[in-house]
DNA sequence: AGCGTTTTATAATGACCGTTACGAATTAAA
DNA sequence: TTTAATTCGTAACGGTCATTATAAAACGCT
């Protein structure tokens, strides 16, 4: 019983989502959000709870929609390949949309207000947890002695991200994918081999 | 005629220049910026302008005295040593300060509201013309036979770029100088050359 | 039709934002 | 010592922030 919601929630979560895409949490306002999901403020506490419970309900959907090439990354068969799916995926989702580039997880909070630092350790955790998978994957690789056992997977777990992390910024710069895959390539360039 | 100042112009600008650093353009507020200088808000508009033109005196001033080690990279003889210098230099000012870590051209701007589009695009331009400055130099190894022929100057370039600013998301997330400096040495792990 | 329940949109809340009027205080020159 | 000029701190400005009180509208059920 009861009036039934007037809008879909998974909707108004996605336009949500790319309204903190492109301008982060805190840049984003309501009157943002309300005119990008055309829902107003009180439906969306109802829907979504307050500002930072929603904007964690966008990372999620950001996890499950756009970041499923990571794993898929970690399943490839060679440490290389891994990197290099990682790499060229992070070049494509991060040009994809011209009206939010970049990527949420380095837009969403680098630095702001001390108000917003719970966000800004989200974001850090959640990559951090990236990073630990990338380099157990590279530990995995050394013991198939597919890395050698000189490799410091740790470092180059961090190597990894820290060149997405860099793509990231450039391409919330308007740097395009041509340019980004270019970085890429280089950052592959001498993968350590077993050779 | 007149009473004199009573504060260093330049003193408060070091401080607004570590506000500045810490919490991005957006995030700092006039009472961040007059606890952190000791001086009235007034007084700081009289002395700098608005808070747009302060953020500009800020990075002249983060120019003048923390990126002199760029300047000094470019001038290394080697390529392979301009670009070293560059990540080291990066990896020690990006964890120098605790208070303030990570990059005060990343930090500053990456993603806000509208109204910091204009900070954000000085930003922008103020890397371009580092990154631009670097391929001139790998250019000029390439003439000098430092780099092989094939040698894609704009994407080493944009690679270097994309590492430092990369290394810069991680110090702002409290990775460690050491971190950091591992991070460099991978990045240079396979440097072309031309033997 | 009438009742209980849920969603709707309007409009208000107090707090903080960047910016600035204003008058008191301080200085150098007349 | 008066005068003109500059800076000082206080306190306010209008605007926007996230959040919510409120009441009308829309539903399922009896």
């Amino acid at each position: 019983m009861g009036r039934r919601r007037e809008f879909d929630v998974d909707q108004a979560l996605d336009a949500a989502l790319c309204v903190f895409w492109r301008k982060g949490y805190e840049g984003a306002s309501y009157n943002d959000l309300t005119q990008a999901t055309g829902v107003e403020r009180p439906a969306l506490y109802s829907a979504f709870g307050n500002k930072e419970a929603l904007f964690h309900q966008a990372l999620e959907r950001y996890y499950e929609q756009q970041l499923s090439f990571f794993s898929a990354a970690l399943a490839q068969p060679t440490s290389r390949e891994v990197a290099a799916h990682i790499l060229s995926g992070v070049a494509e989702l991060n040009t994809r949309h011209p009206e939010h580039s970049g990527c949420f997880l380095i837009n969403g909070a680098l630095a702001g207000s001390d108000e917003s630092e719970s966000v800004r350790q989200t974001l850090i955790e959640f990559r951090a947890k990236g990073e630990a998978q990338l380099r157990e994957r590279f530990e995995r690789a050394k013991e198939e002695e597919d890395l050698p056992q000189t490799a410091n997977c740790s470092a180059l777990a961090a190597y990894v991200m820290a060149v997405t992390h860099g793509m990231a910024v450039q391409a919330k710069a308007g740097f395009s994918r041509e340019t980004l895959e270019a970085v890429a390539a280089q950052a592959l360039a001498t993968w350590p081999t077993n050779t």
